[in-house]
DNA sequence: AATGAATGAGCATTCATTCAT
DNA sequence: CATGAATGAATGCTCATTCAT
């Protein structure tokens, strides 16, 4: 069955294969027409500039994440499960368009000071609802008290590091493994560290 | 006293100032030639090109922890104490340089596929050095076994996490007091996780 | 009649203008499309980069002299005939357009060692073609005898001193002059030279 | 014997190997300056600009074949033994510095509209020579009277080809035969033509 | 005279964006 | 809506020339 994309689609679709491969300061406009095989006109029929492309890449990535936190807010699983059920998600989709993985891990530069939210929103919003899950969890005892803004940050860097260690990884196999195990590893490191003695 | 620059050194310090505003796509070589009060021309003097300004910014960072990798690696202390004692030199070098860390961070993008190579040594290498610590330090027992090739992504991400969240929050004192305390909470983490039951 | 030129016609014929009044060193991409009343980008949908304007403008004045070549060749006129036919239609070019002529007089610096074939090909080409005509009158017994190597080049070379001395002349009155007589006296030259007895 | 040049003398040579390989306009004076193993600034306390190394250039080799014009003049050989005596002389020097002569050869491209009269006294200075002797052979019925002024071009023209042939050939044996035979081979052309009948 | 670091005007080229068709 | 030729501001980099030492 195939498929037809309508335009606004098929051209982020089309921006993540591009900007993943150049990084987003070295795709061009014509590249991603090209390559999506439209006029560099359309593009912006849907889009107010290039910047927005990327922004809209990074919404939707953010939607789908957003829309797994609230589910697992309104369940009552303990804070960790529902951290975990996170991390699987967010490596699944990776696993499933390792292109998107390389945008989310490597366009930090926001461009400029501009419109561009859903970046910002993803690099600081992220790490929130981490420290938002983390307050919760020492509200209910599950967790010791800690600095949750910093250890939230921490624990999103350590999601984007595990995250880039994949995606940059030539290894298909290796790649599948550690996008497959990350979840795991992820939650072992946050709950118990390294120690011996756990 | 005024410390009389060279020009390599102006420019360097020029740029981390310029670049940690802009982004090093949106700085510009006159830019950086005018902040520093010298002709663009005198930066080709001392660069083959822009690239390799950010690279040799990432170079000088690289070679301190470098140093201090090596220096700690002669040492006999526990893993987690060379470990510790790195992220406080990290941690005391971004303090003492806002904008140098803001590049650590956020430049992740190698520009182009070239030679560049200080940024992918950075990217890459240090967390190569952390796994090589872990390695040693399941071979000395010192640390439960795992595997030391996520752990290690995991935890160079982690570090750049928390210097992200520090390097761009805007009250300097927060911005301190995350600084400060980010090697011990970072180190809390990696050692014990967060559970209660520790 | 108001022809309409296309784009690259238009590029073409400005290119030949200005770079005749200041040589191709001289001339700039700026200067090229403000003559023609376009944008410097124009110029770049039709050709890579400025060398190959250039390029361009010998391979049109080429395939025109390529084009009598090989008519001329499929003639059974005597060669100096052909010869004769040849150097009518270049000098009838030039002093269709002066500008031209300057050019193909002026630019034997091929620009590097780039991608520039045109410059080569005439500048190397068309004295292969001379030596060919000449090697054929031997053959056929039309002439005497010689390195027609060194005669091919010496009558290229010839050719084009009298179209530089034209090009350049200031007085469009000599000018007119000298480009009507150039063939023949050119022919004469090459057929009995300058002795009295002839 | 090793023969210490002076500066001027110095810059002179090298900067004719530069040219010759580079041709003008892609020569730097930082090249020409670190082959001749001296300073730029050194170069500016003989020349005032880089043009006027081309110009001097021009100027050396056009004083030893006015020399030689002079010289030929005063005495009372026939006009065509006079010209071979001068052809001969020509390249007898490009043969011993082929550089020399590919700059005589390719440098017809004044730069820009300046103070570089060797060169134009050489493109158009010895034209003249030729023509005055072309009239002086008239006057005295060694020639046939034909248009001088297209004649003398013509015949530089012819030279400058053959000597381009020459300097341009990279077998090195072809280019001495080239080298050697070519005012014979030019002064037969002059004469004679390519006739059959002469 | 010799040096060579500093200069900065100058230029080729790119590329996001527009708009007439 | 789709197109893609045209646009021109922006920018990295060069290199002839200067001048303090």
């Amino acid at each position: 069955m195939v498929v037809k994309l309508n335009r606004k689609e098929l051209i982020r679709q089309t921006a993540i294969q591009v900007m993943a491969e150049y990084g987003y300061h070295n795709s061009t406009t014509d590249k991603i027409a090209e390559e999506a095989g439209i006029a560099v006109g359309t593009i912006y029929n849907y889009f107010r500039n290039k910047e927005q492309i990327l922004e809209y890449i990074f919404a939707v990535e953010l939607e789908k994440r957003q829309k797994a936190f609230v589910e697992q807010q309104q369940s009552s699983k303990p804070v960790l499960e529902k951290l975990q059920a996170l991390l699987e998600l967010h490596f699944a989709e990776i696993a499933n368009n390792i292109a998107v993985g390389q945008i989310l891990v490597r366009e930090q530069q926001l461009p400029g000071k501009s419109e561009v939210t859903s970046i910002s929103d993803f690099l600081q919003g992220v790490p929130q609802w981490i420290e938002e899950l983390l307050n919760t969890a020492i509200e209910q005892g599950e967790i010791c008290t800690c600095d949750t803004r910093i250890i939230a940050a921490a624990m999103f860097g350590a999601v984007q590091g595990v995250a880039a260690k994949a995606v940059f990884e030539e290894d298909k196999n290796i790649q599948n493994q550690i996008l497959q195990s990350a979840p795991k590893e992820l939650i072992h490191l946050f709950t118990g560290g390294i120690s011996l003695d756990r």
